[in-house]
RNA sequence: GGGCUGGUGGCGGAAUGGCAGACGCGGAGGACUUAAAAUCCUUUGGUGGCUAAUCCAUCGUGUGGGUUCGACUCCCUCCCAGCCCA
């Protein structure tokens, strides 16, 4: 038996010393002739076939016997494959939804696919393949890696974004914005990546290097039109987050990208011509200190006040500007420069005279585009009035001010000076007096400024959602009668090579149309929609996927929605999270939905991190990505084995794009799809990012996951082997027994539902350890054992649902074993008779003595103090002061 | 530049005002074996001590200070790292 065994395992060992090692270890179980050893490779298979046979996860949605919930991950981006980043975000969110089936809840788990996007069309242009047939191809490859994981998905309810009965209703609330104007279209300086030749979402560009999100190449500013949806209609409201229980970081984030202020917004009159332009400022009580005005490069008024002399220096500088970067332009290093345009305005609240500067440092974006310069009382305006020698008058008096002037700009409370009518009151109750007097006077108004700005949604590309909107000659744009949708992204005869322009422009049979309003020829848009507008509304089309008749199912939404519980990455803060919001306020407000919140619980978890070899300086360099198995470590550094390029390691999300995915499929082949997603759960916090680590010319550090692959066997050695309990158990052995496995279910179900499941996974290990000690000692009666046993495969089940359910069945019990009741813990049976009394002298701690729960205060006091390593330090003479915290430590103080 | 989060053994991490290092990996020693793997047992923060054991002392959670009977935990300073925003 064993001699027969030992040849073909070392021939295979030979071959590949390291990576053979788990596959081997399987090997030698599953040719052991023994079936109660525990071989994943058979069970997995075996119980994955049986529940999608029987379809078990599917959700009756009518069911009366039991409460909804909603339990919703983001859905991936159908790249091609599979990685266990997606694992580490997928199967503890599938372990917390089958807590809680468990639980006794009727549990939605829905799962689809982001399926429009760029790669796809990056695909096309690269391989020549319609974007549909990649993205389909990818779909399905991914499917099959997600059933290997055993999820309970119900896939019956799976959503393809990019299925034309799904992007009919992008269309159809396109039009519904568009008719209520909360859809228009303008003309925007926007960010224009030269590469992908598309516009891209504020939130697309990233980095210091302000480039694209995609291929890295820094973006440039381009006037065009543009549609927006008009999400600062929402801003205020957006900022109510009273409904929501989510991460106080997404909070702040999306209050801060929101970005509300409060000032007022006045007239200044430019002297000597009938023009005017408007100031935002939230520092109004400093307006007296006013010696000069600032207007952004990009200013309407700029050409029209120039004087003469003035002229070449500002058409240069604007010419300059305009080539900078926002972060250049704003940053605290640079030197704050300007030019003087030869013309003055008039401070409306003293009639002061003051020069007109164009500066970079004020943009055009934000407020009103124009700034009153305050040197006293402003950083920026201070440095600015230095380099030009411009006045710096105090009007804000700081406390104890000697009246010298200033060395920098004071910001702070204070008293104003110089300030007429309002000198002496501090600078708050000025706010509010000048906000009134500027209002009676009619020179201005309270206003709020906001930073977010409406969320740009048209694309130049093909793989996306046609904006439906048709152009005549007479009527304008029109939208598409809501009879005709969708408008369909043609598959035949398109160009997919970009220009700048969507390939549909030059798609005739797409592009012609007849206007809806007099039938004569149009001209359709060809803008295809942001990929976030198909994830706005994604969690009411699982409901009702591929709905004919109307958005979404009216009655199920009322019955399954808002989502109970969403989880995905921090990383769609300012995007997607916000962004969904406001689609469910928007569909509130045309009546489809009566709440105000699409997701009431969310869930950050973290991301798997592994090295990524790039070629070039930095990821911002737009270096190429190679496989890590390309790659080989000479001394310290890493080199492109076929070319010696060198390369830089850097750690990076896994990620399709940065070539450092670690599939899936030979991982659950050599150690089983449940002991991967306990790997995966244990390795760290779930909030976390945890790193994978695995580097070319050695196998990725495979010890780590052995610990819970060990741990696995344990639990099913201890399960399934006949193990009767011994005579020579106790009352007391059992009471402690009991005590343990109540302690368990509890530690478990309050980490599960806190989504902590590495600490989960150490209380089950806990146990385990202990119930081997009790196994051999032989101190446990049947009943109690066997409530023990039973009570460690439901709480392991939602981690490992297939080891589960097998060790379920093997210990007699009915299938399934993921409907069974979780598990309920009693207080009076977990609580301990006896605690370890810290005796501390001096916060040391000098010993440690056992009690009964029940003594009182003056026997603790009394036990503590009789310690004779508390006499030791006492020296005969009484303690100046003992405290005494219950059940837990006496400190005695000397 | 701003904001947020974090810094704990050889490693991943646990402990959120009360025994620092749970649990796991790795290491060391042992059992089983012809041998190895697997498995199981013992041990494992540093230093020192002794009457050698469920022992004692001492240091120890990025830095320096503070609050407290008591600080990984709270407050302040600085340093470092990561993420987000500009």
């Amino acid at each position: 038996m064993r001699a027969r065994k030992i040849a073909p395992r070392r021939a295979a060992t030979r071959k590949s010393a390291t990576r053979a090692r788990p596959a081997r270890s399987i090997k030698t179980v599953a040719s052991a002739p023994a079936s109660n050893k525990y071989l994943a490779t058979s069970v997995e298979p075996k119980w994955r076939a049986r529940w999608e046979a029987e379809n078990i996860w599917h959700v009756n949605f009518d069911d009366p016997s039991k409460k909804k919930f909603y339990f919703l991950t983001m859905y991936p981006y159908p790249s091609g494959d599979l990685h266990i980043g997606h694992w580490y975000a997928m199967a503890p969110s599938d372990a917390q939804a089958r807590y809680w089936r468990m639980k006794g809840y009727n549990v939605f788990f829905p799962m689809g696919f982001d399926a429009f996007g760029l790669p796809a069309e990056n695909a096309a242009i690269k391989h020549n393949i319609n974007p549909y047939e990649w993205t389909m191809k990818n779909i399905e490859n991914m499917r099959r890696q997600m059933r290997l994981m055993g999820a309970s998905f119900d896939w019956e309810r799976e959503v393809v974004t990019c299925d034309p009965r799904y992007y009919k209703w992008n269309q159809w609330f396109f039009i519904q914005m568009f008719k209520r104007g909360l859809a228009y279209k303008k003309m925007a300086a926007v960010d224009w990546c030269p590469k992908d030749q598309t516009v891209l979402a504020r939130e697309q560009v990233i980095g210091a290097e302000r480039a694209c999100e995609r291929c890295g190449t820094p973006v440039i500013k381009r006037d065009l039109e543009q549609w927006f949806l008009k999400i600062t209609a929402y801003a205020d409201e957006l900022l109510d987050f009273s409904k929501l229980h989510w991460p106080a970081p997404i909070v702040t984030a999306q209050t801060n990208w929101i970005g509300r202020s409060e000032g007022v917004r006045f007239r200044m009159n430019v002297e000597g011509h009938d023009e005017s332009f408007q100031v935002f400022t939230t520092r109004h009580d400093t307006v007296f200190g006013m010696t000069f005005a600032v207007l952004a490069p990009e200013h309407p008024l700029v050409e029209k006040i120039t004087t003469p002399d003035q002229r070449a220096a500002v058409s240069a500088y604007v010419e300059n500007a305009r080539r900078q970067t926002e972060i250049d332009r704003l940053s605290t290093e640079k030197n704050r420069d300007g030019v003087f345009t030869g013309a003055f305005a008039i401070n409306p609240m003293n009639n002061a005279r003051v020069p007109i500067w164009i500066a970079d440092y004020v943009l055009i974006t934000y407020g009103t585009g124009a700034i009153m310069g305050v040197p006293g009382h402003d950083e920026r305006d201070f440095e600015f009035a230095k380099r030009y020698g411009l006045e710096i008058p105090v009007v804000i008096a700081p406390p104890n001010w000697d009246g010298q002037p200033l060395n920098a700009a004071y910001s702070g409370e204070g008293t104003l000076v110089n300030s007429g009518e309002f000198n002496g009151m501090d600078n708050e109750s000025a706010k509010k007096k000048i906000a009134d007097a500027m209002q009676t006077r009619g020179i201005g108004e309270r206003a709020v400024n906001y930073r977010i700005r409406d969320w740009l949604i048209s694309r130049q590309r093909y793989w996306g959602t046609p904006i439906p909107i048709v152009y005549c000659p007479e009527h304008g744009a029109q939208p598409v009668p809501e009879n005709e949708l969708p408008v369909v992204l043609p598959t035949q005869d398109v160009e997919f090579m970009p220009t700048g322009e969507s390939p549909l422009y030059r798609n005739e049979e797409f592009l012609s149309a007849q206007c809806p309003v007099c039938g004569k020829d149009a001209r359709r848009e060809t803008d295809t929609m942001d990929g976030f507008v198909d994830n706005s509304w994604y969690q009411y089309a699982y409901l009702d996927p591929y709905n004919t008749k109307e958005p979404i199912n009216r009655e199920l939404t009322k019955k399954w929605m808002p989502v109970d519980q969403y989880t995905g990455g921090v990383e769609h803060a300012t995007g997607h999270l916000l962004y969904t919001r406001f689609w469910t306020k928007m569909m509130r407000d045309i009546g489809l939905v009566d709440f105000d919140e699409p997701m009431t619980r969310l869930f950050n978890q973290g991301h798997v991190l592994a090295y990524a070899y790039v070629e070039g300086k930095n990821i911002e360099d737009h270096g190429v990505y190679h496989y890590p198995n390309t790659i080989e470590k000479r001394a310290d550094s890493f080199f492109v084995k076929e070319t010696n390029t060198q390369v830089s390691q850097v750690l990076e999300k896994m990620s399709k794009s940065k070539n450092n995915g670690v599939p899936p499929d030979e991982l659950v082949e050599a150690y089983g799809a449940d002991t991967v997603r306990l790997h995966l759960m244990f390795m760290g916090p779930w909030e976390a990012d945890n790193v994978w680590l695995w580097e070319p010319g050695e196998d990725w550090d495979r010890s780590r996951i052995n610990g819970v692959r060990r741990w696995l066997n344990r639990v099913w050695n201890l399960v399934t082997e006949n193990n009767s309990p011994s005579t020579v158990n106790t009352p007391q052995s059992e009471i402690e027994l009991r005590r343990k496995t109540h302690q368990t279910i509890k530690r478990v179900t309050e980490d599960i539902e806190a989504f902590k499941f590495n600490t989960m996974l150490a209380a089950m290990m806990q146990f385990t350890n202990y119930l081997q000690k009790v196994r051999e000692s032989g101190a446990a009666n049947s009943a109690a054992w066997n409530e023990a046993i039973q009570a460690l495969v439901l709480l392991i089940a939602p981690s490992a649902p297939h080891i589960a359910e097998e060790m379920w069945q093997r210990i007699g019990e009915s299938y399934s074993v993921h409907f069974q009741k979780w598990p309920e813990w009693s207080a009076q049976i977990a609580a301990e008779e006896k605690f370890t009394l810290i005796v501390q002298v001096n916060g040391k701690v000098r010993d440690r003595i056992e009690l009964a729960m029940n003594v009182t205060e003056a026997e603790v006091r009394a036990a503590a103090l009789k310690s004779e390593n508390v006499q030791k330090f006492l020296s005969g003479k009484p303690p100046r002061q003992v405290i005494y915290v219950a059940g837990r430590l006496v400190n005695i103080v000397v």
